[in-house]
DNA sequence: AGCACGCCGACT
DNA sequence: GTCGGCGTGCTC
């Protein structure tokens, strides 16, 4: 028995015709097509739009998802669905429409979109056509057991721990079996003896697992706001009761208090009867967000991310669609959360790269997050202290509304930034100023962090005699060198090869190791200063659960004088005894080939300047540099985006590439490297073929220098494609689909800017 | 994506 | 003679 009303978010329709129904439905595979199916009679008065259903499918039986009751389509023998899966309908009309919305946009089947949006503890349902029906996936749903006292009287011979149970029950009304084993310890045997007297009865309640169980946070309450902050939420309260879809940059730089605005906005949101969307980079990497969150607000509030278990995800997920959580916190598959009326989306740190999916549906959350808003009539904010060029361009053209926070909060200074040139001194890693900055450090036990975008020990191993160095056949870009697995790898598609002890290039007997990782400057650190305590943050050292967390803490307890690492340092955390940031090699992302490798060089450099002098005491940022000049650095130093905002604008326009520019890529996959390569110069040239025919402006970029490798046991190779014109492009795109010459490997996926979407 | 059918190469 | 590689076509 159940004591949870289940909340039926549609009535159900009973339709009297009297023709067999029939239902629409996408399946979740790579096809473009819907299919049809009748609707027999006994499972008529469960099926809606919404619901999945168990079908036939070819020799085998999917998982589908309705779409809608459909007219027949005509000639076409149609087979009956065999279950429905469903008592309530997992999506409303208006999610379908954003689902349908993003399988056009992004060229990807509905049925893939759909089983993505969903938690994958209920995922897919797939079951084969083998007669032995192998059932897979379907998370349980948890139960516990709940005691309530009935009315009979207690037999004398009742005593003891029973006797207390009972009367603790006639005064408490229904209590779970954990509480009572809390409260009484092991007490099974005496609640099974009350049972079997006919004086306690049980029933199963449903139970949700909760992420946050045994967290207990202090309340927390409004903060008065500086003038900028009063001003940003003036407009964003106005925009809120309005009820019209409204998109804002919130341009904050760090410390200027973006996440005080979302939390009044949101408290004022959810004043109006509306709910609120949260959507944050990796949620794992910024606890104290959810925290602030949790404190203000306590209750209805959740998590979806990656570390919570699939029961987890899935209860979070029944919580959000049965309306019992006014906020939803996540990353970027958040965007897809069931939340009713959706009164503001916040997306937190906008210009980050993770908010994108680079496998399966390819989409871009913070891209989505305008579209859902714009959908449910909603105010999107962006915030960021470094947002995108894109985003930045879109404001000025008035496509979403500009708030400014230029300033921190309580009138802490911006850390005092320096830059050392290090072209002509590159003999040690650490030059001779930050070594000093960091012992004065050390002398004042206070903290300092040393950021270096490279992990790993050298860099790259190169020919003292020819000057030839290991480079990607696919990538275009220097191999690192690994010295413990005694491999050079491309840290981009993961090419590898062993590392080599002679020169390919001319038999040279002994290469000479350059560049510097993490790894390597922890070593330096050991050496130089023995006596301090000295951590390292990358993904070599994070493996595991909790392995963020575990580092993290310590710093926060002070346990850590320096800590190195890479671009995960850079973020999330805020650690108040910083006082010292040393960044080496500023320039090591600056030319990488991306056009936008400045644009994310600025990003990384004001946000890991931006960890300094966080608490009471003033920071201070030594740069290292071989090009102190260059606009990405020297601006970040500066603390200034607007200039950097303006150069990176010309910059664009000399390469001709617009300031939202984008690629396209068609990705290409094939068990074989064989049929891959005939594939890929097939598929360019139908490409170039329908490109002229078209009349497009496009370029299309490979096969020929395009990465090929292999990942998860697949060949794939993407063909890129560039253009100003979106328009231009998915013409192109939905030309080349319907190809017939087309290998049946090919499949397509768009990576867009989303300005047109505004 | 699966799954079947169909067509040529090297094996017990 | 078959087993098995993958190319192709289909799924309401």
């Amino acid at each position: 028995m159940t004591t949870t009303e289940i909340k039926h978010t549609q009535p159900n329709q009973a339709e009297t015709n009297q023709q067999p129904r029939t239902v629409e439905v996408a399946v979740p595979l790579p096809l473009d097509t819907t299919f049809h199916y009748r609707v027999p009679e006994p499972l008529a008065s469960r099926i809606q739009p919404g619901v999945r259903v168990f079908v036939p499918f070819g020799r085998r039986k999917v998982t589908a998802y309705v779409l809608r009751f459909s007219r027949p389509p005509e000639g076409q023998q149609l087979k009956d669905l065999l279950d429905v899966l469903d008592p309530e309908p997992l999506w409303t009309d208006a999610e379908l429409t954003f689902f349908q919305w993003i399988a056009d946009y992004y060229l990807h089947p509905l049925g893939e979109v759909l089983k993505t949006a969903l938690p994958s503890g209920i995922n897919l349902q797939s079951r084969s056509s083998a007669d032995g029906e192998a059932v897979s996936g379907g998370k349980k749903i948890r139960h516990e057991r709940i005691f309530s006292a009935l009315s009979a009287d207690a037999p004398a011979k009742l005593r003891g721990k029973g006797l207390d149970i009972l009367a603790f029950l006639r005064q408490s009304g229904p209590v779970s079996s954990a509480e009572l084993k809390t409260r009484f310890g092991e007490c099974s045997p005496n609640l099974r003896r009350l049972v079997e007297l006919g004086l306690v009865q049980t029933s199963d309640r449903e139970v949700y697992r909760d992420p946050f169980a045994g967290l207990i946070v202090a309340k927390d309450s409004p903060k008065s706001l500086t003038l900028h902050q009063q001003q940003a939420l003036t407009t964003i309260l106005a925009a809120v009761d309005n009820k019209q879809f409204a998109p804002f940059l919130l341009h904050g730089i760090t410390g200027s208090g973006k996440t005080e605005v979302y939390l009044q906005g949101i408290a004022h949101t959810l004043a109006a009867g509306n709910n609120a969307l949260v959507l944050v980079p990796e949620i794992s990497l910024t606890p104290q967000l959810v925290q602030r969150f949790r404190a203000r607000f306590s209750d209805g509030i959740a998590v979806l991310h990656s570390a919570l278990s699939d029961g987890e995800r899935y209860d979070e997920w029944r919580r959000i669609r049965r309306g019992e959580v006014r906020i939803v916190i996540g990353a970027r598959s958040a965007i897809f959360a069931p939340l009713e009326r959706i009164g503001i989306i916040v997306v937190d740190e906008e210009h980050e790269a993770s908010f994108k999916q680079s496998d399966g549906l390819r989409y871009n959350a913070r891209d989505l997050a305008l579209v859902r808003g714009q959908q449910e009539q909603a105010t999107v904010l962006l915030g960021s202290a470094t947002p995108l060029i894109t985003t930045r361009f879109a404001a000025q053209q008035g496509k979403l509304g500009y708030l400014s926070l230029p300033e921190r909060v309580a009138n802490r200074p911006l850390p005092a930034t320096s830059i050392i040139n290090t072209r002509m001194t590159a003999e040690s890693p650490l030059s001779p100023q930050l070594i000093e900055a960091l012992s004065e450090n050390l002398e004042r036990g206070e903290q300092s962090l040393l950021f270096l975008n490279r992990r790993g020990f050298a860099s790259w191993l190169v020919c003292p005699s020819c000057g030839a160095d290991l480079q990607c056949p696919n990538c275009s870009v220097s191999l690192t060198y690994h010295r413990q697995r005694r491999k050079s790898l491309c840290h981009y598609c993961d090419y590898q090869v062993p590392a080599p002890c002679i020169c390919p290039a001319c038999g040279e007997l002994e290469l000479k190791e350059m560049g510097v990782g993490t790894e390597r400057i922890e070593h330096e650190l050991l050496e130089r200063f023995p006596d301090a305590r000295i951590a390292r943050m990358d993904s070599d050292t994070t493996g595991g659960k909790g392995g963020h967390a575990r580092i993290l803490d310590k710093v926060g307890r002070g346990e850590v004088d320096i800590l190195v690492g890479t671009q995960m340092i850079a973020k999330g955390h805020d650690f108040p005894g910083v006082t010292l940031v040393g960044v080496l090699q500023a320039e090591g992302s600056l030319y990488l080939p991306d056009f936008r490798a400045t644009e994310r060089t600025f990003q990384v450099l004001s946000q890991v300047i931006g960890r300094a002098g966080r608490g009471e005491l003033a920071g201070r940022v030594l740069l290292q540099a071989m090009t102190p000049d260059h606009y990405g650095i020297a601006y970040a130093a500066d603390h200034d985006f607007e200039r950097f905002y303006q150069e990176e604008l010309l910059f664009r326009q000399e390469l001709n590439y617009p300031p939202y520019g984008f690629l396209a890529a068609i990705k290409l996959s094939a068990t074989s490297e064989k049929s891959l390569t005939t594939a890929a110069e097939q598929s360019a040239a139908v490409l170039r073929a329908i490109k002229s025919r078209l009349g497009l402006r496009v370029e299309i970029l490979g096969p020929a220098p395009a990465p090929l490798y292999r990942l998860r046991g697949r060949f794939r190779q993407q063909i890129l494609l560039k253009d100003a014109s979106r328009a231009a492009l998915r013409r192109l795109l939905t030309a080349y689909r319907r190809e017939q010459s087309l290998p049946a490997t090919v499949r397509a996926a768009i990576d867009i800017d989303p300005v047109d979407l505004l």
